[in-house]
DNA sequence: GTCTATATGACGATAGAC
DNA sequence: GTCTATCGTCATATAGAC
């Protein structure tokens, strides 16, 4: 199966793995998704894979720092946005900014769903001795940040959107939106005049 | 090991199995859990563990439903005991019964964690063709109950921060509470005046 | 109603060739 | 840089005794 142009460097052939690892935890959880799956994700073999990240373990934390890493540069470039906007103004900046950060979100929802779900599947696995930590501090950079920018009723809030989405996301209620007036309501509070988009992008995996 | 007084009828030893499976897949997740595990947190063998409920999926699916049906009876409760305390005020229905339907979600962290982890383990098992849909519907189950009483913004309020409880118990950031103010922070915006509460009933795990 | 023993399959990881 | 082959482990599920 191999040809000698599919030899591709190791540092870019880590990013294609990593790419294909946060869809699949994404989708199966660290226990439900196998290096195998992730492999052929990947286009290239299993043993490989092992080969490059030493464990299945150390591989979903990687997973779990870019993720995280992403989404805070997410934040960052849109509140340098704003500040750049509107240097003089700081009265008024909780506000708005909060809802710069919400497109932010619902724009990343759009695009990479995936490093959304292989966090949330690493903050439900808090009992683990070697993601637990790690999951952990993923979560506190992304309070931090946002905390440094929002009041902590307002990060709560935040965040507590932001867990609802990833939720209704994870499930497969998206699937529903047209069917059932209920979840399509509830799509529409949590999305606002985005939910359309947000749909038509979960379902064209 | 087995004894003549160790043998129950059926049925009660089907909830017992409930009970134990409910916390184990709480914690682990459902790839995560083994039916060994449940079946020594029940006191019990692997295999009679099978034979009871047919199945590990099996097994979830029954513990799902039981999550669900336990939440909404205890938000029935209280929306009964709401109805009966300010039977003519109408006008005021869903400020106050919020702040009652969320004190007795706290006490549910507080008193049965396991059936909010299990359920939200759930949740984010959409793509799964067995466990997928009965996690929906769960999910939808609670939803409509809320939103019964509420309007949608205010149900969709409610539940984000309910997602947003559950991600901090399972990732367990509550161990942290003491020693990280920001935390401690987070903790006082989520649960309020019953924060330290909860974090202790927690932590007796 | 409950156990022990075990068949069967899957997965993570290693060895070693190319 | 990447593969094939394979080992050891563990987990679900079955069979059958008590």
């Amino acid at each position: 199966m191999q040809t000698k142009s599919d030899r591709i460097p190791a540092a870019e052939r880590r990013e294609l793995i990593l790419d294909a690892a946060t869809q699949v935890f994404g989708e199966l959880g660290y226990a439900g998704a196998t290096t195998d799956r992730v492999a052929r994700a990947a286009g290239i073999s299993q043993p490989y894979v092992v080969r490059m990240f030493g464990t299945k373990e150390q591989l979903f934390i990687e997973v779990l720092e870019r993720s995280t890493a992403q989404i805070l540069a997410t934040f960052d470039a849109e509140i340098a946005a704003y500040d750049a906007a509107s240097p003089d103004d700081r009265t008024g900046y909780g506000q708005s900014l909060q809802a710069r950060l919400g497109g932010a979100y619902t724009r990343l929802v759009q695009t990479h769903r995936g490093i959304l779900l292989a966090l949330m599947q690493g903050f439900l696995l808090g009992h683990d001795s070697g993601i637990g930590p790690v999951a952990r501090e993923c979560f506190m950079r992304v309070y931090d940040r946002l905390r440094d920018v929002m009041d902590a009723q307002g990060t709560m809030d935040f965040m507590a959107q932001g867990m609802l989405i990833n939720t209704l996301i994870a499930s497969g209620l998206t699937a529903r939106v047209r069917t059932d007036s209920k979840v399509g309501e509830l799509f529409e509070c949590a999305f606002g005049d985005k939910a359309k988009l947000v749909v038509a992008s979960v379902e064209g995996d």
